[in-house]
DNA sequence: CCATCTTTGTGCACGCGTTCACAAAGACAT
DNA sequence: ATGTCTTTGTGAACGCGTGCACAAAGATGG
């Protein structure tokens, strides 16, 4: 899985890294507590009372002994010899998440993607409520999508304060998206999604989440380079001591990393 | 399930500095090399001629050290004293990333975000060509979107073969995505964007990178809930050792879940 | 050719995340 | 109560990723 993370890379690096909190859940356990919830909420409609960690882990891809190790930094809620309870552990991660209350969302642009998203349906699944869209083209604001009207940014500010939003989604062109951030910032928000390719700059204390369906698109073609100079190489996991001074201008093959066997 | 099961990690190998110069470029070097060549293209464009860590690193948003060591993996393309050329290090990097090669892409499931994608100018601008648009919807089949005939899911193999397409993104409903995966790979599919929430099943060989919006949402909201709510604990008698002054936050982790690899 | 200055490339240490492996805990049967 | 069986919770080891700090490399100037 690589990987990450969200990628995501801090925009202010400087600020260190900090989050090694004494009792926090570490951030890899909190990026796949969703992933169980989502299973947990599939075996809830099913009317599983109960589940093991190997079922579940089975269930959400993942192994299952870390599964138990991210639940046990919430605390111990499973019975040995048994399982875990669907319901309770539903409602323990949900409240871990934070899911319990509302949080209203804006979006800003409302173009192509900022459209999408306005009709997704899964926002309010998860106690995720769009307050407000908002776009800085007079074409197209006072247009009526998804059941909201498309205000104009000049309320963005308003609508912030008065809606308590707190979570920003940024759909803008990438060269608007800087701004349209520190704007979002400006006004109260403090955690932005962002899906324009762009690395944004915010102050300590805000958390930035980003998109990005072309780096996502680019590391699938990395590998799939790498599995095509492998079918053109050997099978052999080991490689003849790549000469050093070998400029390899045209096309290397690729070969495994070391850390992954190479039978096919 | 990632069924990373071939564990056998050989813990030292004989070849003991295979990995510097044999080319095993560590997955989080490729999650950023992307963010690299963003910012370098923006350098090119602008016509600058070398660039120093330093500067590169501010601009992708990361460390300078990080950023020359995971140059480094690729080999030794800075001049000391001086930088890097930027022009030399796009064509590095794009070549490593397979970017000089054309990718053709289709997009399976043709609603609300595959609309979006099928719109977006960022695919091709990197050598991804959108090959085909899919859908199983005979009521949306024949439509013209982004200057692409939707066609049949009817299709999808003659597609992927004729076009020899290896990799396809997902946008369907998350109930016919398992089904629609397994096509997509059985027609020779072997890397696959997944949009839909759901975990995909997929055998060894074929690369699932996921993009989840509501996990970003809920990662972005467990985050939140502890900048506001710290002194709100609850019954848990947690320790606040540290005081509110640095919240500072903690970067999310990289985004590379998801990622499932498999040797094949 | 030598001195100085800038910047790369990397050895090293450290912390986080993953995984193994197993003792402890509890369910269940007798 | 006792024993057996299942499954959790976690200690410990290990590998990966990160960032510091510095020597080496090369540019630049005299
Ligand atoms: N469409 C996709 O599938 C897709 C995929 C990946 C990334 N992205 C990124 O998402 C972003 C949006 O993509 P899109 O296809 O929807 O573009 P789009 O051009 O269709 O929509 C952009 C919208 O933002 C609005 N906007 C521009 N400047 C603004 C400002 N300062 N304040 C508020 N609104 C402003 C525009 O009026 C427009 O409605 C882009 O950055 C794009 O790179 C899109
Ligand atoms: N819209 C968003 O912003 C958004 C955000 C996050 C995630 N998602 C996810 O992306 C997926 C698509 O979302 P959407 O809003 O576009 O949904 P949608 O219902 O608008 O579109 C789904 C499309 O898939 C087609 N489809 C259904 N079954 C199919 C099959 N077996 N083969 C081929 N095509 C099939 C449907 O005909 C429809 O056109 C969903 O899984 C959703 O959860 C969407």
């Amino acid at each position: 899985m690589a990987t990450g993370r969200s990628t995501q890379h801090n925009p202010n690096p400087a600020g260190g890294t900090r989050r090694s909190r004494g009792r926090g859940i570490p951030d890899a356990t909190v990026a796949r507590l969703p992933l169980y919830l989502r299973a947990l909420t599939a075996l809830s409609e099913r009317s599983v009372p109960t589940v093991s960690s190997e079922e579940l882990a089975a269930a959400a891809g993942v192994n299952s002994a870390k599964l138990r190790k991210d639940f046990s930094y919430l605390g111990s809620y499973g019975t040995r010899g048994v399982g875990y309870d669907v319901e309770y552990l539903v409602y323990q991660i949900s409240r871990e998440l934070g899911l319990t209350q509302d949080w209203p969302v804006v979006i800003v642009g409302i173009g192509n993607l900022g459209h999408a998203l306005a009709n997704y349906g899964g926002f309010a699944s998860r106690g995720f409520r769009v307050a407000a869209l908002l776009d800085a083209d007079p074409a197209i604001t006072g247009n009526v999508v998804a059941g909201l009207p498309v205000r104009h940014t000049d309320e963005m500010e308003e609508i912030v304060r008065d809606e308590r939003v707190s979570i920003g989604v940024i759909t803008t062109p990438p060269g608007a998206a800087q701004q349209v951030c520190d704007r979002l910032v400006a006004a109260g928000v403090t955690s932005i999604l962002n899906f324009a390719p762009t690395v944004l700059n915010v102050p300590d204390g805000v958390d930035v989440r980003k998109v990005d369906l072309s780096i996502e698109l680019q590391i699938l073609a990395f590998h799939e380079q790498r599995k095509a100079g492998d079918d053109l190489a050997d099978e052999d996991g080991e490689v003849p001591s790549a000469p050093a001074a070998a400029v390899v201008s045209g096309r290397g093959p690729e070969q495994g990393h070391g850390y992954e066997e190479a039978a096919g």
